[in-house]
DNA sequence: TTGTAAGCGTTATCAC
DNA sequence: GTGATAACGCTTACAA
């Protein structure tokens, strides 16, 4: 190590670019100037292969690879981790647990060339490398839907979030509050199904004009026709997602209803589709970017040996245009 | 080296793994055996520190990052990217070169942590990153503004694609046709009015109804406001890529024309734009996941030293549509 | 063709 | 507080 050259031993010159505690001041600052006149630059591999520690966490993402890469969701929890990471030594690399070979990511995994996991699987209730619990610091983007007792995650406020597109509703004098849900299957779907009735049971308000969709336009805009099929009043609607708000739109404007008069809409997520919809949706903005930011941190923390909760919950927030 | 247990010396491990030409088949399959049975997985970082390769490629995005993430086109070339690698030994790491920073990026990259760099500017002309070349493999994702005399790329045929798109509209009998052409500073925008005039030319019509455009909606909506104002007769409207042509649709629409009756418009890029317009949009597809596959061919090809093609221009294709 | 042995650039473990 | 010195796990001359 040349750097040595100046002055003192390697063992001291690897103190100092560690950032050691106890180092003589004097020392220290000639280090830096030599490191900084020979601008040198640690090597990773052999600084990996020192301590065991790889400066890499893995972004690990479902093999639909041709569809993750365009969801908007995945492109923005990314951002959000590469964000934080850019702040620290971490490096990011990516791998598609191929569905085809998944015991080569595992293996890659495993084999110590990563030092902690970060698991995107969007909506899906996919969390199959829960396994690697235990084994690797592994955080899942949003609640897991096994294991989620121990397992680390960060997630958005499903619940509260609902309660606030709900309360927009009622709040705009709306009194027939129709939902239409996400799968039932996983989390989001759930906490927000609950948040919406949590909030009409708060204003008292009759919680029976539920249908169920899969988060695509196409099952929103079905939940709509059956709800507005059931004959019964219904003046307000909560979406679980923006998508399906789309859906719902284009049924309710080919019944010849309009958006707000006769049908307020609020949505969740405050995606594209929010605002290029016609009116605009009201919705909840769902911190996608926040999302990613956190995993990250939490990750490196959980990595570094720093005591940290096992859960985030992030706030959303009710993004009021006008729709409701 | 436990794999050694099975018979033979790490060298000889090490070329097995590697897959050195000569090796005594018995010996080959023995070890195989060995390292199936244990499990073996050689660790990059020893790997990296001995070869002096790090199998490692960054994929380097201009700093807009918010931004960056959130376009189709970075997303699909990076699953591009993604693909192709997965099948490699190579590392995706991706790398936004900090403005604020932009010496701790060229830094990283030289400091020998990485085998090669894809650089990815979109329609930019922000290819500031030239001066690498020499130094560490590089390829760009289209024809760089500036020494692309001798930089790799691998870009679309725009020029083709443009003349195919003006066909389409005179094919269809059009005569007075227009373009909304990209910015000229771009080699896209440069190539694809190229393309238009090259048809016209060809078809001995006139090439005199163009307006320039920024590649944005709104500015196409400009274009074609110009382009009507003219007073000249107006029949089809070539546009530089689909976004643009969507701003075209507003204006004509709002003109009280009808598309394609009174004038068609094809478009270029294939995008989310094209199918969510109506009447849908004819375009020229453009291959973007195979322009990030080709990327990353090229570059293993150049890391590993075989000869190759110094540009790859990738052919697109018609997509007839609704509007041309 | 195969084995031996010398690194690759750091960190970590000890003495000092 | 600081400096030797031994790993870390692999590749690669060089020898055999």
């Amino acid at each position: 190590m040349v750097a040595a050259l100046a002055g003192v031993s390697r063992a001291t010159v690897s103190r100092v670019v560690n950032g050691a505690t106890s180092v003589d001041p004097h020392l220290v600052s000639s280090v830096e100037k030599a490191v900084r006149t020979l601008n040198y630059v640690p090597n990773r591999a052999a600084r990996t292969l020192a301590s065991r520690r790889t400066y890499t966490v893995t972004l690990l993402v479902p093999e639909s690879t041709s569809k993750v890469f365009a969801d908007p969701f995945f492109a923005t929890v990314v951002e959000g981790v590469a964000r934080y990471l850019n702040n620290t030594d971490y490096m990011l690399n990516m791998v598609t647990s191929s569905e085809a070979n998944p015991d080569k990511t595992r293996r890659y995994l495993m084999g110590g060339n990563v030092d902690g996991v970060l698991v995107v699987s969007h909506h899906t209730g996919d969390h199959s490398w829960a396994h690697l619990n235990g084994s690797l610091p592994l955080v899942f983007a949003g609640r897991p839907l096994i294991n989620a007792e121990d397992s680390y995650f960060v997630e958005v406020d499903n619940e509260e979030g609902a309660t606030a597109a709900t309360a927009q509703l009622v709040d705009g004098g709306r009194r027939h509050i129709a939902t239409i849900a996400g799968p039932q299957d996983m989390p989001p779907g759930v906490d927000r199904l609950e948040g919406w009735r949590a909030a009409l049971l708060a204003a008292g308000l009759n919680d029976a004009l539920v249908e169920t969709g899969d988060f695509t336009v196409t099952s929103g805009a079905a939940a709509m026709r059956r709800l507005l099929d059931r004959g019964k009043p219904l003046d307000g609607v909560f979406a679980a997602n923006d998508q399906m708000a789309a859906g719902a739109y284009s049924v309710i404007k080919e019944r010849g209803l309009r958006i707000p008069e006769d049908i307020a809409v609020v949505g969740f997520d405050d995606d594209y589709y929010a605002t290029s919809l016609s009116p605009a949706l009201t919705t909840i903005h769902h911190p996608i970017a926040a999302l990613g930011e956190k995993m990250a941190e939490l990750l490196v923390e959980l990595i570094e040996g720093r005591p940290t909760e096992r859960v985030h919950r992030l706030p959303t927030s009710l993004v009021v245009r006008d729709s409701a």
